[in-house]
DNA sequence: CGAGAGTACTATAAAGTACTCTCGGTGCATTATT
């Protein structure tokens, strides 16, 4: 048997399906060849397969590092779910008597899921170093990027790591990257550029309408808002930035729609997260009103509209947040509601997550405490620290970072200020391929209102040629 | 930076004004206490 002929042959057989999706046999097929990969395939776009597929197509244990607790109880479940038992979460939840335990057998395991905060840790990381590691997954590898300088640091260490383990095969796989974040990812690992195979499809989402609206003031955002969330019908989620926003929002458009309503943020238990997620997946819940702690995971296919009602901290969150809509390819809504200043918001959140000059001399001199810079910050510092980074070097780092995430957050700025030709924009700040694909120009068929569900006051225009849509948009919108 | 809540003031009293204060995202892991 070929490798295709085995590819296939394990694709039905464990996973029922007869053929490949887009990337997925190309990807596959490179790492048999003991290339690197990096993936960027759509949400839902069947990326978990291509490392499930690995554990049964060649030995050793398939290391996969995932951002959070929740999606590797998920995974571990899909693949109960399929009947494969010899998978494993190394995580805090575990009692250190049972992370004992995984740690002297790892080679058991055919699929571990685990942090990059636990792999990075001395006693874990040498055992991983002691197995045969099929294929170390990076899952979200985006994060390593956005996540790694300036809030989950152990993110940096991911290149270093893979060296540590003796540089086994590696798979990066994201859905949201540009192209100079997709190089600037793989130049992180210390891997020759030849040894690299990607597959980048592009993050155009054909059946997703974008629709950008400047507006004066937040009554009239409030207005519109309310307007949207009564009319369009289905599941939609609403992006705030702020907490007690999202609770305040959540509140309001329950009494004002009538509809299933509820917040989803950071500040909430593990058990209300959990149960807001479940109620959404089940239909009992239409919106949720959320920070940006909302999406990574959700794995619903038939949300109808995502809703900015705050700026994404750049473009690629943006992409990441209206990317979880219509997933079952039909129509879908994207709408960014923007009120001249709402970036000061984000432009707070980056600038108070990094340390100020002064504060980072004041904590290297000890002048100062934790507790006065706030934790999360001297954790961020202590972890330079450990690099042996100097204060003139951290200075101009933190000085870097805002640099940059500033520029991200204008180019976010700049989309929300676009009146049309939005698909464009995006993809061209993708280095996509422009395209005149758009949701007018797809034809009406794939746009079938009753298909949208779009309100039935509007059903009666379904004959209407597609290039309508603008127009029958902005009557529901007034 | 600025929105929104809270407070003080004015002085026929009430409601308006001006001021101060507080708060604003994403999560891993771990430790020492009630």
């Amino acid at each position: 048997m070929n490798k295709h002929e085995k590819m296939h042959a394990v694709l039905k057989e464990k996973f029922g399906f007869d053929d490949f999706r887009p990337g997925q046999a190309e990807i596959i097929s490179a790492l048999l060849e003991n290339k690197n990969a990096l993936g960027m395939l759509p949400t839902g776009g069947g990326k978990s397969l291509i490392y499930q597929m690995m554990g049964y197509l060649r030995p050793g244990t398939v290391v996969i590092v995932t951002p959070l607790l929740s999606l590797m109880q998920d995974q571990v479940s899909r693949f109960n779910y399929m009947g494969e038992k010899s998978v494993i979460a190394l995580s805090s939840l575990m009692d250190a008597q049972e992370k004992y335990s995984v740690l002297h057998h790892l080679n058991n395991y055919r699929f571990v899921l685990i942090s990059p905060e636990m792999l990075n840790q001395e006693a874990v990381l040498k055992a991983f170093a002691n197995i045969n590691i099929n294929t170390f997954v990076i899952d979200e590898a985006h994060t390593i990027l956005s996540w790694g300088p300036d809030f989950r640091p152990d993110y940096l260490d991911l290149p270093l790591i893979h060296e540590q383990l003796g540089f086994p095969p590696l798979l990066l796989l994201t859905a949201t990257a540009t192209k100079a974040m997709q190089a600037d990812l793989m130049q992180r690992f210390n891997v020759p550029m030849e040894q690299w195979y990607v597959y980048a499809q592009s993050v155009d989402r054909p059946n997703i309408y974008l629709h950008n609206e400047v507006l004066d003031t937040n009554a009239d955002k409030d207005d519109r808002l309310t307007t949207l969330v009564k009319q369009i019908p289905g599941a939609g989620i609403v992006y705030v930035s702020s907490r007690k926003l999202a609770n305040t929002l959540a509140e309001q458009l329950k009494q004002t729609t009538g509809r299933h309503v509820a917040a989803y943020h950071g500040g909430l238990d593990n058990v209300a997260r959990y149960r807001l997620q479940q109620q959404f997946m089940q239909n009992d819940l239409d919106v949720i009103v959320a920070t940006s702690a909302f999406g990574m995971g959700i794995d619903k296919d038939d949300i109808r509209f995502i809703i900015h009602y705050h700026l994404s901290q750049d473009l690629a969150s943006y992409m990441q947040e209206i990317g979880r809509a219509g997933r079952d390819n039909q129509a879908a809504l994207a709408v960014l509601l923007y009120v001249p200043g709402d970036e000061r918001i984000q432009y707070h959140l980056l600038d108070a997550s990094l340390p100020t000059d002064t504060m980072l001399a004041q904590y290297m001199d000890k002048q100062i405490d934790a507790a006065s810079i706030g934790v999360e910050r001297a954790r961020l510092i202590d972890y330079y620290i450990a690099k042996h980074l100097g204060l003139e070097q951290m200075q101009s780092l933190f000085k870097e970072r805002r640099i940059v995430r500033s520029q991200a957050l204008q180019s976010m700025v700049n989309y929300a200020r676009q009146p049309e030709d939005l698909r464009n924009y995006l993809l061209q700040y993708f280095d996509d391929a422009p395209t005149s694909l758009d949701f007018e120009s797809v034809g009406p068929a794939a746009f079938n209102l009753n298909v949208v569900g779009l309100p039935a006051q509007l059903a009666a225009k379904n004959s209407l040629p597609a290039q309508h849509w603008p127009d029958i948009l902005k009557q529901l919108f007034k």
